[in-house]
DNA sequence: AACTATTTATAAGA
DNA sequence: TTCTTATAAATAGTT
């Protein structure tokens, strides 16, 4: 804009690049002022010139928050960047650096938590709700995906269970029927004992003695004696 | 630049901001870029929507170099203080400690942030729910609190205004009720003046010219001409 | 997303 | 630096 068109590459005359910066420069800042205003942005400008001298503008003179909101949304990669800088040379400003850092995750933090938010702009207290609030949900929906699988697992765990226990249980109908079985033929061997040899009465009382030691279980549930005691508990 | 001068203030209608805000934008974005090139300055442009979406520009695409320069511009002061407490300790284990911390605050950010659940237990996650689940309760009473008192603020504001304006009107009134007091007077006087001399016709003209001159405006507002043009447009 | 009437920004000159 | 001015650019309102 201006008496000639203007070529997109670096003025090379000093003068005219100094005087096209100082113009410019305003121009830029006073239209980063504008679109926030108008628009209800939250803008941060920083500007070097050649000679390293900082000029900046930002939406109610809070570069900083801009700036930690800025770190807030770029948060996964920046911190990868941050690990990968390994601090050789200068000890100090890297320390500085971490520190200033830190400072900024410790506010953010204490914010999350509620605390020390009297210093929040309600556009800063719109933005930290909305992320805490996204935060929650992706929490919750974890949580939930944790316990229905935990759930579905102890479903697994119980359907195999009671198949063992079904097999059990029918290995232990089957050892009844041989038991009651072998028993039917002790009382016969006995009756022919009795009958035929009727002056072996300490063999005799051993046997009776062994039956009376069941007595107080429920019938049919001698076999009992061969489960462990937690698989009984499922069994009842 | 448009059709109509445009007021330094938010625009109000929703549409027409978001709009305009990406119309701005990409012309911000082009100016920072060109004052980048032409004068081969080091610009670094964060902007946030007002729904807080991102939109960024830097010098050679590197956002990360700018703010660090700029952070170490404006924390020279802080870097100096920082040597001057702990000026020969020992750094590498300062720094180490302070990058442990700085590690458990970062990943409780995630944590909170919904990021990284993958390697907390349910009960982990219980607890890192109901602390942000709090956070959130805080944040929005802060927020509703915030609202509310904006609230009573511009109603109180308006109070103000509409007794101005009242008190405004009513001078007004007392101004025209005056005004055609005067106009009265003048009728009079210009009936003597023809009765009583009726040769002097110069001076009848011009008395008669002068009062058809406001024949433009609405009867009643005679009164206008001793009120600012601003003053005028609020009135109607 | 285009169009255009205007306003703004600014390059060049003083 | 600052002012002026001619002109290029940006953009508000409109379609």
């Amino acid at each position: 804009m201006g008496r000639g068109r203007v070529q997109l590459k670096r003025i090379e005359n000093k003068i005219n690049r100094q005087v096209t910066f100082s113009k410019r420069r305003s121009g830029l800042l006073k239209k980063a002022h504008e679109i926030s205003v108008l628009c209800d942005a939250e803008v941060a400008l920083i500007v070097f010139s050649t000679k390293g001298k900082l000029f900046e503008y930002s939406t109610d003179s809070c570069m900083e928050r801009i700036l930690e909101r800025y770190e807030r949304y770029c948060y996964a990669e920046r911190q990868l960047q941050a690990n990968e800088i390994e601090p050789n040379g200068n000890w100090t400003l890297e320390y500085s650096k971490l520190k200033a850092r830190m400072e900024v995750l410790q506010r953010n933090q204490k914010h999350f938590m509620g605390e020390d938010l009297a210093d929040l702009s309600l556009k800063e207290l719109q933005s930290v709700e909305q992320q805490i609030d996204s935060g929650l949900k992706l929490i919750r929906s974890r949580k939930n995906q944790l316990m229905l699988q935990s759930i579905s697992e102890l479903q697994k765990k119980d359907k195999l269970l009671k198949e063992q226990n079904n097999l059990l249980a029918k290995k232990v109908k089957e050892k009844e029927k041989l038991l009651s079985q072998e028993a039917q033929c002790r009382e016969q061997q006995q009756q022919l004992n009795h009958d035929w040899n009727s002056s072996n009465v300490h063999l005799m009382q051993t046997l009776t003695n062994s039956g009376e030691e069941d007595e107080d279980t429920p019938t049919g549930h001698r076999a009992n004696a061969l489960l462990p005691a937690w698989m009984l508990r499922h069994l009842h």
